[in-house]
DNA sequence: CATATCATGTAAGAGGTTACATGATTAC
DNA sequence: GTAATCATGTAACCTCTTACATGATATG
C-alpha cells in the first residue's frame, strides 16, 4: 500500500455535500450500488462495461469518489474481505442523492475529438499524413461497431439496449463520414 | 479591471514550456492565427464558429493559454489597439510549435452524454420523465442539424466542410437513436 | 443617457488524467 | 516459483468551468 497521505498535500477531495447536487460520475457509482455492495474495482470494472462507451471513468476517480460519499454518508464500507476487498453499500442518503440526481435534467452532450481538429486545420498537413490519421482511427471505428454489433445479438434490458443503440448508430454515422471524408479530402 | 493577482494563489498558469507538446486547445489557438494576428476576444468567436461544434473552449481558457504561450516565445503581443484590443501573432516558435502539434497522432475521441447516462439508469425514472428529457434533447438536435444543413450550403474550403458534414452525420444519427428510442421505451 | 456589446482578465475549485506504490492470490 | 491479474489507494498535476470584476465604445 502506498504512503499515508501528508498532511500538507493531501489528495485534494472530491467535493461532495449534501447541499450540492452531486456529480454524474459519483452517480453512477450511487447508480451501480443499487444492485448490490460493490468494491472500487467492481464498480470500475461495471462502469466500464456499462456505460464506459460514453462517460469514461478512471479507477482514481472511483476510489476518491467513493471516498468522498463514505464521508458524505452515501455510501457505507463493509466488512473487508479476502484480498482487502472492501464493499460499498448504498444508505439511504445515498438512494435519496441518486434519485435527486436522476430527476434533473440532463446537461448537453460534450464532444472532444481531436481527429476533428486535426481535420479542421488539415491544410497544414501533407495530404497523405492527414489520411493516414483517418485511416487508422477508421479501423477503430469498424472495430467498435464489431463489437457492438456483436453485443446486441445477446439482448439486455431496454435500458442497456437503448444506450448500446447509441453507440452503433453512432459509430456507423463516423463510418459513413470517413467514406465522404477520403473522397473529399483524398486526391 | 480585476484586481492585481496575488503572489499567492495567482492563477496556476497553464502549462506550456518548450519541452512538453502543446495541449490540443492552445494549439488550436496556434492554428487561427496562422491567418493573422487576433485578439483574445477574436479567437474566442472563431474558435466557436469553427471548431465549437466539437471543441469547446471557454473565454478564461483562451486569456490564460495566450499568457502562458507568450511567457513560452510562441506567440508576441502587438500594440494595444482601440478598446484595449491586444493582438497577437504567432511566432516562429509558435508556428514550430504548432507543427510539431498537428504532426502527432490525433487521440481518441470522448464522448460525455448525460443524457445516455440518464437513459441508462432509467428504470430508477418514471417512464414519462425520461420520454420528457429524451423529447428536450431531441429539438436540440433537430435545432443544430437545420443550423449545419443551412451552413452547409453555403460553401466552404473541404477542411471546413469536412468538419461541418461530422456534424451533419452525428446529428443525424442522433435524430434516428431518437426515433428507435422513443419506440422501445416510449410505451 | 441607458443599454448592449466589445474586450480584458482574475479567482477558485471541480473534475479528470497519469504515474506510481503496494501487496495478495491465482494460474501456469 | 514466476507472471498475470486482482485490488487498494496516493501524489501530482492539468484542464476546464463558473463566477466575478472592470471599463470602453457603439446604438438607440
Amino acid at each position: 500500500m502506498a504512503d499515508r497521505p501528508s498532511e500538507v498535500t493531501a489528495g485534494r477531495a472530491s467535493n461532495i455535500t449534501a447541499a450540492r447536487p452531486l456529480n454524474a460520475t459519483a452517480a453512477s457509482l450511487l447508480g451501480f450500488l443499487h444492485d448490490g455492495p460493490k468494491t472500487g474495482w467492481d464498480l470500475v470494472v461495471t462502469a466500464q462495461e456499462r456505460i464506459g462507451k460514453f462517460w469514461s471513468i478512471t479507477t482514481s476517480q472511483v476510489y476518491r469518489e467513493l471516498a468522498a460519499m463514505e464521508r458524505a454518508g452515501l455510501v457505507e464500507a463493509g466488512e473487508v474481505g479476502p484480498r482487502d476487498r472492501k464493499p460499498f453499500a448504498l444508505t439511504d442518503a445515498g438512494r435519496a442523492a441518486f434519485a435527486e440526481w436522476i430527476e434533473r435534467e440532463p446537461g448537453p452532450e460534450n464532444i472532444r475529438y481531436p481527429l476533428l481538429l486535426t481535420v479542421a486545420f488539415g491544410r497544414h498537413l501533407p495530404p497523405g499524413r492527414l489520411a493516414e490519421m483517418l485511416a487508422v482511427h477508421r479501423v477503430a471505428h469498424e472495430r467498435r461497431l464489431a463489437d457492438y454489433e456483436r453485443a446486441a445479438e445477446c439482448g439486455a434490458d431496454p435500458y442497456s439496449s437503448a444506450t448500446l443503440d447509441f453507440g452503433i448508430v453512432y459509430e456507423r454515422a463516423v463510418l459513413e463520414w470517413f467514406d465522404r471524408v477520403e473522397d473529399s479530402l483524398g486526391p
